[in-house]
DNA sequence: GGTCTAAATTGACGTCTATCGAAACAGGTG
DNA sequence: CACCTGTTTCGATAGACGTCAATTTAGACC
């Protein structure tokens, strides 16, 4: 099951990263430019799905921080189904995948969660 | 425009008041359950849409925590439009309402910038 | 009561979205 | 090579969504 991810070659792969930017400001700030919010707005519009969202803490929520595709898509949906939200995941810029030998792993990209958790800080 | 808040009658009013629990640990904590997914979903979705996120962000900027609809409804679409939005964000939790004579106050419901920056609180 | 303004509601329209099955494709393993 | 894991594509469908014009509701004021 993979669980156990001890593999042959573990080598550095490819990655299919996506530029993730500081994006916004606390929300209670200022108000949001059209920009800023169209770009904030994308990422919650990701995770505004109960799926998705589930997807996400599995991957947030699992050893080393990543988690295998194998592991995390019992989530009630088919196995295309799963892909096609963890695309869309992926083009919010909220993960990152990267395949090692026949699977492929996620995890939360970099600063995502420190960059959502500032939108909601109290800056006032 | 009603920007200067000094009314006659400031007295109490029936309010529109939604249910805002602390909702969900963080995500990357452990999976969220499916009715945990549910709800949080639910908020994310509520912020997913770049409209709702500058209505959102303007209240939660607004000086004195809250925002007349007549000082924020200025986003470039329709005031039914601009309506129907604060109703889904009321729905969501996220905003409550209050009518004081002829203008209706919005203001973001409590607890609902903390519950989400722990959303995305670094637990592990 | 009549009129004005503020905001919500209604109804309709077009578009996007989530989901699926099936099939094809790409990488890696044995 | 066959086999496995996962992604992608292709319809196809049912439902949700954003938007608006028109109307209605609610309150203030004369």
């Amino acid at each position: 099951m993979c669980q156990n991810r001890r593999m042959s070659n573990t080598k550095a792969l490819p990655l299919i990263q996506a530029d993730v930017e500081p994006c916004c400001p606390p929300l209670n700030e200022r108000p949001l430019t059209v920009e800023e919010a169209e770009r904030a707005a994308a990422m919650f519009k990701a995770l505004g799905d109960p799926i998705r969202l589930r997807l996400f803490s599995q991957i947030a929520a699992h050893a080393d921080g990543e988690a295998c595709v194998c592991d995390i898509s019992d989530v009630g949906v088919s196995q295309p189904t799963v892909s096609h939200h963890l695309k869309k995941l992926r083009e919010a810029g909220l993960l990152t995948s990267e395949r090692r030998g026949t699977w492929v792993y996620y995890r939360v990209a970099p600063s995502v969660m420190a960059s959502l958790a500032r939108s909601f800080s109290v800056s006032g």
